[in-house]
RNA sequence: GGGCGAAUAGCUCAGUUGGUCAGAGCGUCCGGUUUACACCCGGGAGGUCACAGGUUCGAGCCCUGUUUCGCCCA
């Protein structure tokens, strides 16, 4: 095998002590990568397991909330790749469009370059530039979490096939009359200087000022009306004051013509079922080019638009002597001379909700435009349906109800954005005729005319426009590709519960639409990760926590731990360094337990080599407490469970795997004996099993833990030629077959028992503080389950440090209950203590009696329960009643 | 204003077909030089599962209402 295919890991006796992260890492992605296991075999027979992933911003950086979704998709991932199913992780990136335009922008600014001075086609020039310079740095830091993607099927948004996928798409949504442009009240950034659509408006209730104007009646008879606002610098733009028609205060008024200050424009007094009688005075300036809502009542009354600002939010011409000015300083300006000129009545603080960029910040400005439109009530209808019937089913189930409501209001999607960077609307212009040509490749000629003066319109698409076609426009679509016949539709969409509307909504709709099958058979959202108060991180903040920080100082392996333990879908996740340790100690346990396994592998034998005997009582535990593993933890990962695999794991590997058995294997193999002796045999058995439950176990770990575990496999390998030369292709353990045919009931029942009897004789030890190294006696165990002690005398030796001399000879200690079992020690007895604690377990016995007794003797229970539940009841009554008794004996012999 | 979620040990959170389900990690207390691991081992304390009703033989889990906090939509 040429140096190059093998995962070079470093001997056995390097192994350092703890587990070394960083050198492992780098070595074995490349190692991953190099070898090709992520890209999968297109397999007709099988079905395939398909994920996309949610493409990062391509000048972004890898923050807390990637590592999330990627962790999560990567467990998936492996987990299903290791079953057998061909399985396509498809990652890219995001052109990001209204971020990085203006990032760029602001970049240039530092620079001293305007960007409108650089002009469309040199600012695009930079933007690549940039995209290639920051693409690089998003996909290191995708692979230092051990991403399996596919990246021979990497994709970006604004490539060459994504780009013919947009335009298709936007030519035949056009064609059937789902695209329309118009001039519409819209969501301006004067930050941004584009329309944004309304998801991307943020509210906030911030706390303003209502001011109260009075507008004159013009016929100079002193009477006036008067009108609240919050933003005073709109009057300039008001064409009417509104009144409800059922307000009788202004019955009167109504068709009656107002002055309007500082403008002296004559504006009337229209009546309007929109104005609410409650607000303010009950009368309000109407100014339909800067309000939606004026903007409607001003189209029903017939009233003129009078736009008073620029694109980048200062006042225009219309604005007389505050031209010039940024609305917000017009606003303080505007204002003063409204009080000088005594049409300010009066001002109060005011509650309300305002609308932000979502990308900017900037306050949002209503502003009347020309922009493209996606009709959506006719996509929206089939989407709801696939979720409703149940083609795709949402994780958790309650964002259904969420994603339904937000369904039946929706409103026309906003996709133009006047900025530079991202898919330009492929529309042209004709010069000579007017024509408008709607296609996907760029016309010579005006097909009415044959005039070739043609312009394209300049503005470009939502970003989310694009990634609304990602579950098909990265297999190749529009082309009918092997790929896309193969992989669509995908398994699952994971991502976070943020994007619900923005993406997963418009990928349903548009997945639907375009290949008349759903995108994705699950969705499965996840939470917010906050800092460790359970604050939102923010930059403003301070308290971004960065997970390449995390990778460093803890390992790949620990962030990922800490990533899904204990976590559920849905629910927001507080990262905390501390949770991460926790991952880095599981993973250093990992680690240090295969050191174990390993050193006593190389003490002895060749695995094969030896003769086994007859697995024993801890070997016949082990193996049956894997085998419940294996199903248990694939049966989560089916429920896409992850955090609860993953604690199911941890608990399996560490708590019993770790602690128990590995303690209980000790005394077979320290200390090799000679060969063909039957302490020989025992110890190779015991190796036998520790390599064969490390093995399992390491299948189970790898998809929440791919280094540590890829690390222990090849270490495994170099005895074991016959493992898959990477566990990333290694055969998960069935739930069908070996090894669950480990189980073993029995096994179980007796190790509970020992296990109970010598935590009762470490409990004993430690509350009466006897030395841990003095080694107590044990003089006598009787009960029915007796023998099971005896036979397993050395065990009880080893871990509970005491000597089964059963000759009944001395005299003395105390007698511990365990179960049907009474455990006689020889140990120091102080009777006031002893007399405590026999109270005590006397009194939980008591309650546990009173509590079964009280559930048999429910009316009903005994007919009603399943019989099952019924002998349960019955057995722990039982069981309390002769504990009870016990303990009253043991009592008065105190006594 | 409408909808959703959370409320469980000091802290952070699990608990998915209602019948040992009262758990984990961290923290805390006690004890450990047991050669895989102190990134460790052993032992302990600690909760009326927000509150009030209801359904049920049986409720942390299902239903209704209330309170507090958070989120989404308008």
């Amino acid at each position: 095998m040429p140096p190059d295919e093998t995962a070079s890991i470093p001997p056995l006796a390097d192994l350092s002590r703890p587990f070394d992260a960083r050198a492992v890492e780098q070595r074995t992605y490349a190692f991953w990568e190099r070898q090709g296991y992520f890209t999968p075999a297109i397999d007709p027979t099988k079905r395939p397991y398909t994920i996309m992933i949610p493409p990062p911003n391509v000048t972004g950086a890898l923050h807390t909330g990637h590592a999330l979704t990627f962790t999560i998709e990567d467990i998936l991932v492996r987990w299903r790749r290791m079953s057998g199913d061909p399985t396509l992780w498809l990652p890219g990136t995001d052109h990001a469009a209204i971020a990085t335009n203006y990032l760029l922008q602001q970049q240039l600014a530092r620079e001293g370059i305007s960007w409108q001075a650089l002009g469309r086609e040199g600012f695009l020039e930079r933007a690549w530039q940039w995209t290639e310079t920051y693409h690089g740095r998003i996909v290191e830091q995708m692979k230092r979490l051990g991403v399996s993607v596919d990246w021979s099927r990497e994709r970006f948004t604004l490539d060459e096939g994504l780009s013919r996928a947009v335009r298709t798409v936007f030519v035949r949504l056009f064609q059937e009359g789902l695209i329309y442009r118009g001039e519409y009240m819209c969501n301006w950034c004067p930050g941004c200087q584009t329309v944004i659509s309304d998801l991307e408006v943020v509210h906030r209730d911030e706390t303003g000022e209502l001011w109260y104007l009075r507008y004159p009646l013009a016929d100079d008879s002193g009477q006036g009306i008067e009108v609240a606002t919050t933003r005073p610098e709109t009057m300039l733009g008001d064409t009417a004051v509104a009144v409800n028609p059922a307000d009788h205060r202004y019955r009167s008024w109504v068709g009656k013509t107002l002055r309007l200050p500082l403008v002296d424009r004559l504006i009337p007094v229209v009546a309007d079922e929109a104005v609410d009688p409650a607000f303010g005075t009950g009368a309000v300036k109407v100014t339909p080019a800067h309000d939606p809502a004026d903007y409607e009542i001003g189209r029903r009354h017939g009233l003129a638009a009078i736009e008073v600002m620029n694109p980048d939010g200062t006042m225009n011409h219309e604005a007389g002597k505050f031209a010039g000015l940024d609305r917000f300083e017009a606003r303080r300006e505007i204002v003063a001379e409204l009080e000088r000129v005594g049409a300010l009545q009066r001002t109060e603080p005011y509650q309300h909700s305002v609308g932000h960029c979502q990308r900017s910040d900037d306050v949002v400005e209503p502003r009347i435009s020309l922009q493209w439109f996606v009709k959506m009530k006719p996509l929206a209808q089939p989407a709801l349906q696939a979720v409703l019937d149940g083609r795709i089913t949402i994780l958790p189930e309650r964002f259904t109800k969420v994603y339904a409501h937000w369904l039946e209001e929706i409103r026309d999607w906003a996709i133009s954005r006047q900025i530079w960077w991202g898919h330009r609307v492929p529309v042209w212009y004709c010069q000579r005729c007017d024509e408008v040509i709607v296609q996907v490749e760029p016309p010579r000629r005006c097909p009415k005319c044959g005039g070739e003066d043609l312009l394209q319109d300049p503005d470009t698409l939502d970003t989310w426009f694009s990634s609304g076609l990602w579950p098909f426009s990265t297999l190749g679509w529009p082309d009918d590709t092997e790929d896309l016949k193969y992989f669509y539709p995908t398994s699952v969409m994971e991502t976070g519960y943020d994007i619900l509307f923005f993406w997963v909504a418009r990928m349903i709709m548009l997945g639907l639409h375009f290949m008349g099958e759903v995108p994705f058979r699950y969705v499965y959202l996840h939470g917010m990760v906050r800092d460790a108060f359970g604050q939102k991180m923010s930059k403003t903040k301070g308290n971004v926590v960065d997970p390449l920080d995390l990778m460093d100082e803890y390992g790949t392996d620990a962030l990922r731990h800490s990533m899904v333990i204990g976590n559920s879908p849905g629910n927001d996740l507080r990262l905390s360094e501390q949770r991460v340790e926790r991952g880095r100690n599981f993973a250093n346990k990992v680690w240090n337990a295969t050191r174990f396994v390993l050193t006593y592998e190389a003490d002895g034998a060749r695995p094969g080599g030896e003769q086994l005997s007859a697995p024993e009582l801890p070997e016949r535990w082990i193996r049956s407490r894997t085998a419940a593993t294996v199903l248990e933890v694939t049966r989560m990962l089916e429920q896409f469970q992850l955090g609860e695999a993953a604690r199911t794991l941890e608990e399996f590997f560490w708590g019993e795997f770790c602690d128990w058995y590995m303690e209980m294997v000790k005394p077979r193999v320290l200390g090799l004996a000679p060969a063909g002796s039957p302490k020989r045999e025992r110890g190779a058995t015991a190796r036998q099993t520790l390599r064969d439950v490390l093995a399992v176990s390491a299948r189970l770990l790898h998809p929440f833990m791919p280094y540590v575990t890829e690390e222990i496999w090849q270490h495994f390998r170099a005895s074991r030629p016959e493992l898959t030369e990477t566990i990333a292709v290694a055969l998960w353990p069935r739930t069908d077959e070996a090894p669950t045919t480990w189980a073993d009931e029995m096994a179980e029942r007796d190790m509970r028992l020992l296990m109970e009897a010598i935590v009762a004789i470490r409990n004993y030890r430690s509350e009466n503080r006897i030395e841990p190294g003095q080694k107590l006696d044990v003089a006598q165990v009787s009960g029915p389950d007796a023998g099971v002690l005896i036979e397993q005398a050395y065990l009880v030796e080893a871990l509970a440090n005491v000597s089964l001399s059963l000759d009944g000879a001395s005299s003395g200690g105390v007698t511990l209950l365990v179960g049907s079992l009474q455990l006689r020690v020889i140990a120091p007895v102080d009777s006031e203590a002893e007399q405590a604690r026999l109270d005590q377990e006397l009194a939980a016995a008591r309650l546990e009696w009173e509590r079964a007794d009280k559930q048999l003797s429910q009316p009903g229970f005994k007919d009603r329960a399943p019989a099952a539940v019924v002998l349960k009841a019955e057995e722990r009554l039982a069981a309390a009643g002769e504990r009870v008794a016990k303990l009253e004996q043991q009592l008065r012999e105190l006594k």
